[in-house]
DNA sequence: CGTCTATATTGACAAACATCGATCCAGAAG
DNA sequence: CTTCTGGATCGATGTTTGTCAATATAGACG
């Protein structure tokens, strides 16, 4: 019970791979357990929701309290929703007050978007 | 048991949303709970590795006694993870003789990566 | 036909997960 | 201090998931 969300696993040096790219070079297993977690945490719909709805905020910050009346679920559904988030690097928390607000880590996004990414089909590079 | 994996819910019209970018609008319902299915086939480090695998192929195929050997995990196991790719849309099979053949099909893998990027931050066009 | 080999499917089981109600904690405001 | 409110945590519960051994299917080869 000390930090859960002091970790930053988003943007470690998981691998002394040459490519955190999909098509490249095949995952080691240790990256492809660090990604996985990541993408695990986007495999619900809810979740998806509440980055999202928190994405459209453009680096601001949302508040909980804005969050939680959008869905039919019971608020602690929610927060144990943007706990995985938060656990999982794509968002972080910011108390203010009574208020607790939420932001987007958008290292985490980039690094999932440059995994699915292709590396260019340019020219007739074939080999 | 019919088409398994004729389904191509990939490309889907989903919704009529003017982006399907995490930061622009938010998702709506159904749009998140596809887009969940797809993530959520990304999220086990087995099914990473074996879309890497298979992806690394640059569009031609990989036999699955390619990809079966090299997991310390039973056959029922990969075949099991390489379904749910399947179903997911994120690959497609093809059986010659008595081998099948995986191949990735990049739509999907196109159409995650595009709700993951961010829609450039270019110059300081702030409000 | 029967046999062998490569995948897929089935059934079972433990672990992980999503959800809820109840409760707790942290600040604000009396 | 006490009370109120926003949010997190706890405990329980039903569902989903990852895994395996056993079995089934599909094609090749006698």
């Amino acid at each position: 019970m000390s930090n859960q969300e002091g970790r930053a696993p988003v943007l470690g040096d998981a691998s002394a791979d040459d490519c955190s790219c999909l098509s490249i070079a095949p995952l080691g297993e240790d990256e492809s357990v660090e990604l996985a977690r990541l993408f695990k945490a986007l495999g619900d719909p809810v979740r998806l929701r509440l980055l999202s709805m928190i994405a459209t905020r453009g680096g601001g910050e949302v508040c909980v309290c804005e969050l939680t009346p959008a869905f039919d679920l019971s608020q602690p559904t929610i927060s144990h929703h943007l706990k995985l988030l938060r656990e999982a690097g794509l968002i972080a928390a910011a108390r203010r007050g009574t208020w607790v607000y939420y932001r987007v880590l958008p290292e985490a996004t980039d690094r999932l978007a440059a995994v699915l990414a292709r590396p260019e089909v340019s020219e007739g590079g074939r080999k």
